[in-house]
DNA sequence: TTAGGGTTAG
């Protein structure tokens, strides 16, 4: 005779131990020891059921070991001891030694109950797991256990999570003897997950029609969980108000989340301003849904918000943030988050490091995003994808992007196809073209050839290799070829002069019944600019008209440079003035249409006009008014533009600028001012403005330098040894003359002939 | 006294 000799007697300690255990706080080890000693003192320890709820104190608590030790020293045991321990282990992630404890306790006399199944259960929810299930399924039945509420609603819901047939589950469920609401909502749930709608709203009217059980939040999350449409969701949203549901927070918290995923921010914001009780659940579903709307500046001003509630910011709400910051590139907010990480202990996590590794990245700060991801205590694939992918970005990152490749192939982690993809992207140049191929190989061998994303990354990086056949083998394996793949390889013959090839696989791809979007758009259209192909650039225009289009900034861009280029400045000027919001592009384009057509005046007043709307002209900017004030004479206009450049708007000159102050002050005769100039930049394309002025001024002395250090720069030029040859030539100096040409032969340049054609 | 369902992020 031992245990429990005072259960029926109530201790004043039991309420206040209870309420304890019911309370949602972890509690302290000191408290719980405190409570220990009290029970010590007051001789009680041997009243099993005062004993069992300390021990529920202390593996809550996550006092495991003091948990497990008071267990070692129990000279009495029950059924909810073993429980309560075997909870504790499985609490504590630890499934062999919760299934030895089970086994420990079925050599005693103790039997396990209904709760005892209920918590094996739980823990087998992955398929992995689905064989020791199973056996505990058959442990179960020799108990008679199999229809008891408790055990058989866990048995329904091990088989929705870890079994590969409902079927199982709804056997399980129509066995129970008595269904509760937390039944009904297992069952629901469990079809919430495959997305079975109809069977879920079937289950709900059963459950509420016929048995009477009124629905809760945890009803209605699963309803909305499987719902896909705006309509749907407007459907449960109403419904849930009828049941006084709509304001729990769980609830508001999934509405914020779908409304967002359907596109209807106005709704989320609603829901989340009406919501009086917010978690971080709902904050991180409020700042996701604006960035996944592009209103990346409303997530960050939500963030701020949170920030002056002074309410404790979770790994969640960080990397929300963050992803924000990333769309809207704002680097400042970026750098408060991480501040905000370090306050919070997060500064390691996975999550939040591999997306401010990303922003850090996104601004050139490598150094800073390598130091990210060293940090990282468990690195993931996603952020190897991150870290890979933050190279990728980088000029000739594509060597630094195989090494973390290699690495990462000696780690445990499963590459995925987005991490060779990301590879793929930094391959942008002939001489990555060897990595390019491996990739390849790596992609037909893991099986993802046929994947839509790795075979338009595959065009795309061929293409950039300049391997036009290559790339169009790639186009023809992908199975489902996308918008993007037809993209891709369009764009690869269009920016390879083959123009004309491009045009027909647009036709094709129409043929196949693929739209032509905002991506595949300019790049046909810019075709039609090279190939001088009005009457097709047209039929395109009308295209972008009819699918809505014309506001698209890359489209209008490139319609504007297309009539341009097609010699028809009006219908460029047209296109120009119907543009709502044009950007810089879009004014870039006009200004460089402008300078083609010699037309200095008009491009310096839509340069007026873009600084008067309060846009930042950038370098192609410059370069298109500079280009357009030189070559119609304009020194002083040239000068001056250049100096704003530099000036004003700290933007450092390229080679091109150069050459076309060059090109002012050559045409003006102002070589040597030119030559000054040319001395500063040193490049190619500067030296060869300076040689062609010399010609067309006569300036022997000059254009010797000038010739000299062309050929010095690019031997295989033939341009400077005819410039060379035409200068002595002039002067009477036959005999120089005809040493060039005869050095050009000896090193195989040949002149190029001339060419042109029109459609 | 032990147990079960729900919402968020890269």
């Amino acid at each position: 005779m031992h245990a429990d000799v005072g259960a029926k007697f109530i201790h004043p300690l039991q309420p206040f131990l209870l309420s304890l255990a019911k309370s949602s706080k972890p509690i302290t080890l000191k408290h719980c020891n405190q409570i220990h000693a009290k029970l010590v003192v007051s001789q009680c320890t041997l009243q099993l059921h005062l004993i069992n709820t300390l021990l529920s104190l202390y593996s809550k608590g996550g006092h495991f070991r003091h948990a497990h030790h008071m267990f070692d020293q129990m000279p009495h045991r029950n059924v909810v001891t073993w429980t309560t321990l075997i909870s504790s282990h499985l609490r504590f992630g630890s499934l062999p030694k919760a299934f030895h404890m089970f086994n420990l306790m079925r050599g005693t006399d103790e039997r396990p109950n209904e709760y005892t199944f209920s918590v094996l259960l739980r823990a087998c929810t992955n398929p992995a797991l689905l064989d020791v299930g199973l056996q505990i399924h058959g442990v179960m039945v020799r108990s008679g256990l199999e229809r008891n509420k408790f055990a058989g609603s866990s048995l329904v819901y091990m088989y929705f999570n870890a079994g590969n047939d409902v079927g199982d589950a709804c056997r399980a469920f129509h066995e129970l003897l008595e269904k509760d609401l937390i039944t009904w909502n297992l069952v629901i749930s469990g079809f919430a997950k495959v997305e079975d709608f109809n069977v879920v709203k079937r289950l709900f009217s059963e459950m509420w029609e016929v048995h009477g059980l009124k629905p809760d939040h945890s009803t209605f999350v699963s309803l909305l969980k499987c719902s896909s449409s705006l309509e749907e969701v407007k459907q449960i949203h109403g419904l849930a108000s009828k049941f006084g549901i709509d304001i729990d927070v769980v609830v508001g918290s999934a509405l914020v989340d779908l409304y967002a995923k359907c596109g209807d921010i106005n709704s989320c914001i609603k829901i989340f301003d009406s919501m009086e009780e917010k978690d971080n659940f709902v904050w991180c579903s409020i700042i996701s849904g604006c960035t996944k709307n592009n209103r990346g500046e409303e997530a960050v001003h939500f963030f701020k918000d949170m920030c002056r509630q002074r309410v404790k910011l979770d790994r969640h709400v960080l990397s929300s943030t963050l992803k924000a910051c990333v769309e809207i590139e704002d680097l400042n907010t970026g750098v408060q988050v991480h501040g905000q990480m370090i306050k919070y202990g997060h500064q390691n996590d996975c999550f939040v490091a591999s997306v401010l590794l990303t922003l850090y990245a996104s601004f050139g700060e490598l150094v800073d995003a390598e130091k990210l991801f060293k940090r990282i205590d468990d690195k993931d694939i996603v952020a190897w994808n991150s870290m890979i992918l933050a190279y990728a970005w980088l000029e000739h990152g594509s060597a630094r992007c195989m090494q973390l490749l290699q690495e990462l192939c000696r780690t445990s982690l499963q590459i995925q196809s987005s991490t060779l993809v990301a590879v793929l992207k930094s391959c942008d140049n002939k001489s990555d073209l060897p990595a390019g191929r491996q990739i390849h190989s790596l992609i037909v061998k893991s099986s993802i050839s046929y994947h839509t994303l790795a075979g338009n990354a595959l065009v795309h990086m061929y293409s950039e290799c300049r391997e036009i056949v290559d790339a169009y083998k790639a186009f023809v394996d992908i199975v489902w070829k996308d918008d993007g793949s037809w993209s891709s390889i369009i764009g690869s013959y269009a920016q390879n002069g083959m123009e004309s090839q491009a045009l027909e696989l647009c036709k094709e791809m129409l043929a196949n019944g693929i739209a032509l979007t905002s991506y595949s758009l300019p790049l046909c259209i810019s075709a039609c600019s090279q190939l001088s192909a009005i009457d097709v650039g047209k039929q395109l225009h009308i295209f972008v008209i009819k699918l809505g289009y014309n506001h698209d900034v890359y489209v209008g861009s490139s319609i504007i440079d297309m009539y341009a280029k097609c010699g028809n400045v009006e219908d460029s000027e047209k296109a120009f003035g119907e543009q709502p919001e044009p950007n810089e592009v879009i004014y870039n384009a006009v200004i460089c249409g402008y300078a083609h057509h010699g037309k200095a005046q008009e491009a310096i007043e839509v340069f007026d006009k873009l600084e008067k709307n309060g846009l930042p002209p950038n370098h192609v900017t410059f370069l298109a008014v500079l280009s357009a004030c030189s070559h119609v004479g304009y020194v002083e206009d040239t000068l001056y533009f250049f100096t704003l450049m530099v000036n004003k708007y700290n933007i450092n000159p390229e080679s091109e600028h150069y050459s076309c102050l060059v090109d002012a002050f050559g045409r003006a005769g102002r070589l040597e001012e030119a030559y000054q100039i040319v001395q500063k930049d040193g490049s190619e394309s500067a030296w060869r403005s300076l040689l062609s002025a010399c010609k067309n001024h006569n300036n022997t002395k000059i254009g010797e330098k000038s010739a000299m250090k062309m050929i010095e720069l690019n031997a295989s030029d033939h341009a400077s040894y005819i410039l060379l040859s035409n200068i002595y030539n002039r002067e009477g100096k036959w005999e120089e003359a005809l040493k060039w040409r005869e050095k050009m032969t000896k090193i195989h340049v040949k002149k190029d002939p001339g060419s042109s054609w029109l459609i």
